[in-house]
DNA sequence: ACGAACAAAATTGTTGACAATCTTGTTCGT
DNA sequence: ACGAACAAGATTGTCAACAATTTTGTTCGT
């Protein structure tokens, strides 16, 4: 196994830790339910078993890792009934941003919301799921981000971090892409006519079809 | 300052700090900002440093603690403005969880919500506002419990740790209890008439209610 | 007296070693 | 051959010492 070195920069060796294990979660490259030695990854990112057992324990309450007393850490697996609720919370967090960005946004802000429904539009016209796929992710991290509302915006950041894997699988399905895009520019109309109730019940309704495709 | 020892039973070390201190913030014996040195706590509760660290690393992202880089720990405070932010998340998680537990409780689940919503009457009538505070707290635990949506009762549960002050502050006005009573009220006799939609704007407009209080 | 430079103290971040616990493989009795 | 008791190995939990950083107090020059 490489020994990859850290930059020798002044970097907090924990903070390196999370973030680069995060990111190998995040990304897939640790399988799923794969075990996580503190030695190995110690080994791995360059720092000691402290700053991992840091790491680890900051992930933990992220939702992304397990950990079980005396026996380790591993991926956690998000069954499908989990990511059903979760993408519930994320249905009522989403929609009190969506309402109240339809108030707080700025005419520019509003501006890049509708770019963004065009770029999803073309996206699907040209059969790009991937694309799409970023578009979207993109498109519901901004309405969050208009919304003011950082404690709704860090809930649901944590969230979605857990439900990567479960993204990945629905926007490939096919006629996916379609059905949401519509549901997608419902919601910037919504916003961009400053209407918070019309735009709450839009993001509902669409994640509300986002659990039904899950459930599939 | 006394060398608190820890039962000599084999209960682990971080586990323990973690509850104890977790435990004193809530109970506010620990002044807001108070600056939380690792070598104290660890004195205080008869464990080595790592322990504390540990438990620090946990609180922090539950939002009860605030570590600044080489800066050390501190208990968080929340601001109104923030009281606010969270209060809105809570109104749209707790109203998902009344109307998942309009559909899903049990009838001795809501047998349970009547007995509670005539112990807060009874309460309210003999002008005890302590055990009117607890039962408000206990009757929220039990809806979001009956709702058996795991992932925003844990949301709920976090959220909820971080208002501990402000929930204080807001029992003891006066004419307060008057006015969430009937709230409370409405709220069981919608779960109970097994309407989720009702139930769910019953729960809304109470915590619209409470953030209004809280802006005051 | 005032402020900058410096030194001392306090505190956090990191490290390697040790103890406790769990897992796995082996041996022994039946 | 099968299962329980046991021993070896691996891995996590804990500890005390060290290094780096920040804060505080002091001195010195103007």
């Amino acid at each position: 196994m490489p020994k990859e070195a850290r930059p020798s920069t002044g970097e907090q060796a924990k903070q390196h830790a999370l973030t680069q294990l995060r990111q190998a979660i995040l990304q897939g490259e640790m399988a799923p339910a794969q075990r996580l030695v503190e030695n190995e990854l110690a080994d791995q990112f360059g720092v000691t078993r402290a700053s991992v057992r840091a790491a680890l324990i900051e992930l933990e309450s992220e939702g992304l890792v397990e950990r079980i007393l005396n026996r380790g850490s591993r991926v956690r697996v998000v069954t499908v009934e989990e990511a059903v609720a979760i993408t519930e919370c994320r249905m009522v967090l989403e929609g009190l941003c969506a309402g109240k960005a339809a108030v707080e946004a700025s005419d520019e802000q509003l501006d890049q919301l509708v770019a963004l429904g065009e770029a999803m539009s073309k996206a699907v016209a040209d059969g790009e799921p991937v694309t799409y796929s970023d578009l979207n992710h993109e498109l519901h991290a901004h309405i969050r981000q208009f919304s003011g509302q950082q404690v709704a915006v860090g809930l649901l950041e944590r969230l979605n971090a857990q439900l990567v894997r479960h993204r990945f699988q629905l926007a490939l399905r096919p006629g996916r892409p379609q059905k949401s895009l519509s549901e997608h520019l419902a919601m910037i109309d919504a916003i961009r006519a400053r209407d918070p109730q019309a735009a709450e019940e839009a993001v509902r309704s669409h994640l509300a079809g986002v659990i039904d495709a899950l459930r599939e």
